[in-house]
DNA sequence: CGACTATATTTTTTT
DNA sequence: AATATAGTCG
């Protein structure tokens, strides 16, 4: 059935791997180790192993000495994630990169006041040479503002001054660093202050890094120069897969640079995928490194289908609607069909938006780049007055739970505020205006996709329902005579997610253009930014698995230019650039897109399908044939 | 007008 | 970081 054998391996193949990861957690005598763990190999639990084999043998003298291990990881899902696995103690923090960095450098205000001083003016003149090159258009107006931001920045620095850490997304304080700086920061204090070694080796003689194939590549270096410097005192434990690299921050060819004193303990199984999905994954590495994964001996084989589709396609989620019911028919498995139990992945957050209905709320408000991070993550005040105040509550009252409703508005509307409802209008009934108020909400239809975002926002402010965010002042009629003072107050937790973003002329016609658009879209945009909606991204996955997982390759459709399944594929031939970067050794787009292949691909944990639209259905079918990726029977044409 | 060069474009994650 | 396109040169 398919073209490569597989092998199968015993639950506790790997056990060598946690003895030796265990033997170099040794204070007397510390070793450095990278540790190649694949997808679905049970990392996680090797820490798990490591760090409480490592409290039993040697926590109490750790704790006297006030030292600890230190645990980094690259997101908050996977801090959180590890920190409910292995379990919480001081003993052994779990952190973001990022929060790790922070709390190291953020006391340092001088040093960071000098870096900022040395690093800015150098920013400056690079950002107006391009400028008086530029061309006029996005890029340019972004520039521009980032020279007015920069200095302003260096006239604030004038005096002594101290930092926070706390981005919103471009729009930050003069006293707020960024996300790179706080890493760019700290790897070179690491590298040139003394005293930020010297207390980092003492507190922590144990650093390990979880998915550091991804680690941002100044701040590894950092820590391998460390790691170098401070032999017997300290050790680095690298975890990761440099198979899944899918971050141009990490470091190229960690792996193939570990120095040679380091132990490389090797985990060979894959716990989480079925036979044929642990065998795709290896025929897709090969091309690669010659790391091979063992599935289980307990396992299941799976089943895996790649549905090909011409590129010009009509009717795309059509198509991926009979790929699923194919696959329901071929695993005999009803979950197929079912739109929760399907993890659908595509490329770029707009083509799920293009699935779920909301690409015009989505188009709009991508116009100003300044909004699209909050876009991305829902985070926009302006988004949640729809998100989290009206849709709660338009679905509890349809849900006719009165109890939820008057919670919601409770928690939510400065009508039941206590100082509105004392000096109530109408003292016999104080509720009343809230419940004309969501009546008027009710009778607008929200369901009905002719009413408009702008619609419901009118709505809410005649009724004064919800506080409306200042993004979305602009466009209500003016205000009523206030029910009460405190009633215009603004609410705290909305300052915060915008900050003191004017309205610019930009933003002002995206968000003019999003109220335009129906607001029957917030409820798939909801779920989609919560996670849990049956959507997710090629990158936004890593980490997580699934038992169903349906892979979307579209370039016709994908804006970015850092990925190419065509090429991959064999449809659409290398570029010069291309047999330059590969005759050079350096990563090219192919790599790039075969190490994302690889990581969608490694979530399935019971069977996987693929849809690939392409140009050349025909050229792309032998070439997978060819590579031994798929079978012919694995095949199918939509 | 053809050949060449310079530039804009996009994704993900981090408090 | 790859590529389409706008701009420039001969």
């Amino acid at each position: 059935m398919s073209p490569l054998a597989i092998e199968l391996g015993a639950p506790d193949t790997d056990r060598d791997a946690d003895l030796a990861i265990s033997a170099c957690l040794n204070p007397n005598d510390p070793k450095s180790f990278f540790l190649y763990a694949g997808a679905g190999s049970g990392k996680t639990r090797s820490l798990k192993e490591a760090l409480h084999g490592f409290r039993d043998k040697h926590g109490v003298e750790f704790r006297q000495a006030g030292k600890k291990v230190a645990v980094i990881t690259y997101t908050n899902a996977a801090a959180d994630e590890i920190a409910a696995r292995v379990g919480q103690d001081t003993l052994f923090p779990i952190s973001t990169i990022h929060s790790f960095c922070w709390s190291h450098i953020g006391t340092y205000y001088t040093d960071i006041q000098a870096w900022l001083l040395a690093t800015l003016p150098n920013d400056l003149a690079d950002l107006r040479q391009k400028q008086s090159k530029g061309r006029a258009g996005k890029a340019s107006d972004d520039r521009e503002r980032a020279i007015a931001a920069t200095i302003k920045r260096l006239e604030w620095l004038s005096i002594p001054r101290r930092f926070t850490y706390s981005p919103n997304g471009d729009n930050f304080g003069a006293d707020s660093l960024s996300h790179s700086e706080v890493l760019k920061i700290t790897a070179a204090f690491i590298l040139e202050k003394p005293a930020m070694q010297a207390v980092l080796v003492n507190k922590f003689p144990f650093l390990l890094i979880d998915e550091s194939q991804d680690t941002n590549k100044i701040l590894i270096d950092a820590f391998f120069a460390l790691a170098a410097a401070n032999k017997g005192k300290f050790a680095l434990g690298l975890f990761g897969d440099t198979m899944q690299r899918i971050y141009a921050d990490g470091l190229p060819d960690l792996g193939r640079n570990i120095p040679p004193d380091w132990a490389r303990p090797l985990k060979r199984m894959n716990h989480r995928s079925p036979q044929r999905v642990v065998q795709l994954g290896n025929s897709l590495r090969s091309a690669v490194d010659n790391q091979i994964q063992l599935a289980r001996n307990d396992s299941i084989v799976g089943t895996v289908r790649l549905f090909i589709v011409a590129a010009d396609a009509t009717d795309k989620p059509n198509k991926e609607r009979k790929a699923r019911e194919r696959m329901a028919e071929l695993c005999g498995d009803a979950g197929w069909k079912k739109d929760g139990t399907v993890k659908t992945l595509t490329l770029e957050h707009h083509m799920a938006a293009a699935r779920r209905g909301f690409v015009p709320m989505f188009q709009a408000l991508d116009k100003d780049s300044r909004l699209s991070t909050g876009l991305r993550t829902g985070e926009l005040a302006g988004l949640r007055l729809f998100t989290e105040r009206v849709a709660p509550l338009l679905a509890a009252s349809t849900a006719g739970d009165e109890f939820a409703v008057m919670a919601h508005l409770r928690k939510n509307s400065p009508l039941l505020k206590r100082s509105v409802l004392a000096n109530s209008s109408t003292p016999d009934d104080p509720l009343l205006p809230a419940r004309a108020a969501v009546g008027a909400l009710l009778a607008l239809g929200a369901e009905n996709p002719s009413t408009r975002l702008l619609d419901i926002l009118e709505c809410v402010a005649e009724h004064r329902l919800f506080e409306i965010p200042a993004a979305l002042r602009p466009f209500i009629e003016a205000e009523p005579v206030p029910v009460a003072p405190e009633t215009t107050v603004q609410n705290p937790e909305d300052n915060e997610t915008e900050g003191e973003a004017e309205a610019s002329p930009s933003s002002l016609q995206a968000w003019r253009a999003f109220l335009e658009t129906p607001y029957d879209q917030i409820a798939p945009y909801a779920e989609y930014i919560s996670n849990r909606g049956p959507f997710g991204t090629h990158q936004g996955v890593k980490g997580l698995q699934f038992d169903r997982v349906l892979v979307i390759l579209d370039d016709s459709e994908a804006r970015g230019f850092l990925f190419s399944y065509e090429k991959l594929f064999g449809a659409k031939p290398l570029s010069d650039q291309d047999r330059k970067n590969a005759a050079e050794g350096a990563d090219t787009g192919i790599d790039r897109t075969r190490r994302l292949l690889y990581v969608t691909c490694t979530r399935a944990e019971k069977s996987l399908a693929l849809v690939a639209y392409t140009e050349s259905p025909d050229t792309l079918a032998a070439a997978v044939v060819k590579q031994g990726w798929f079978s012919a029977d694995e095949l199918e044409r939509l």
